[in-house]
DNA sequence: TCTCTTAAGATACTGCTAGTAGCTTAAGAG
DNA sequence: CTCTTAAGCTACTAGCAGTATCTTAAGAGA
């Protein structure tokens, strides 16, 4: 073989390289030997890059995610649309992405450096949609103004990822997602007035 | 050294040497080496009795965990029993027993067996005090009946569970706890009357 | 007290993996 | 054409889970 790639498309080529991998067997049983293997090239080359294991597959997880905005669901009521964004969260969440996410977020625990950056990248990414859902409910006059804080907005994917923590790989259930938007979101959603204590 | 360890007396030496291990070092730095030297004995006596090092921590984990069962607070208002709560369970997560179980929970969630088995003698544990507390507030006429569920009863607790789970082991402030008791669980909570959507 | 079975203890081993070191040689800039 | 940079190769260290084998103490039964 006496082409030997440079730069960018050396780059390209191991990331992609750890996107399969990834896609295959996961974040814990990803070697670093696979990788390299796969992208035709040698160990040291992807140490020049990355610093570790776990930044390589940051960035590769990044490098996994082209999904373009996608589309905030509008099916009359808020109840569909809520549902309609917690099932679609929960099947990112029960597919390879999720368990790779999972699997990343567990393992990287103890170093808060790359924990925020693994989680701005992914964790926001649908609140807007949520906000977007609940004024569009507010102008139909569904929803109360004081329901409209980040915390409420989140509140359903919050438990979610709550269910999967608890709960391992095992998808979770339209049972449960029926009950968190019927029981805790929409309860929160619709309630009119101030929030009082005393 | 002419005297042997046997049965029931070495089990517990082997525990108690794992529990301290993982109170040091936490369960992801853990090794089976250090527990044999720790206990005095050798590593194939421990894979006599444990299948794995995770079977031997979730052991271990159990065997730490001596806590009688705590009070329910009753500081007279629901909030304040609330905010009690949750800055209990709170302390708990940050503390090393929180930290363990999340690496535990981190690494066994491909294998569901020891998932449900490590779930269950622990995540359950605090639901009764959120019933309790609920009841009480409830016959003094400050919660209405429809919230009384278990999805409602632990909704403060899941939601911490998520924080810990997005931010790694950084304890959360006090200003998280008072906005998931003001703006998630007391609104649930003191709703009248029913849940309806249509 | 003697014997025999069981399991503890010691040691060494396999197999795998992250990460490192040092050398050789192709790419590409000037 | 030359010189610097980095790709590629190979071999290495160090650490760990889990296994295998052999020796020897504990303790039960006769």
């Amino acid at each position: 073989m006496t082409t030997r790639r440079r730069g960018a498309a050396l780059e390209q080529a191991i990331l992609q390289a750890a996107v399969d991998e990834l896609m295959e067997v996961g974040y814990r049983e990803l070697t670093m030997d696979n990788v390299a293997a796969r992208a035709g090239t040698a160990k040291n080359v992807i140490y020049r890059r990355w610093p570790s294991r776990a930044a390589l597959c940051i960035a590769a997880y990044r490098h996994m995610l082209p999904t373009g905005p996608d589309s905030t669901p509008d099916t009359g009521s808020l109840r569909g649309d809520a549902l309609a964004l917690l099932t679609r969260a929960n099947d990112r969440m029960a597919s390879p992405f999720g368990r790779i996410l999972r699997q990343l977020l567990g393992d990287i625990q103890s170093d808060p450096e790359r924990m925020r950056e693994l989680r701005d990248q992914v964790g926001r990414a649908g609140v807007s949609h949520w906000l977007t859902v609940m004024a569009r409910a507010a102008s139909r006059g569904e929803v109360g103004q004081s329901a409209l804080t980040p915390r409420v907005a989140t509140v359903a994917v919050d438990l979610l990822r709550n269910e999967y923590a608890l709960n391992g790989a095992t998808a979770v259930s339209n049972d449960v997602l029926t009950e968190i938007v019927d029981q805790i979101f929409l309860p929160l959603a619709m309630q009119s007035g101030s929030i009082g204590h005393d």
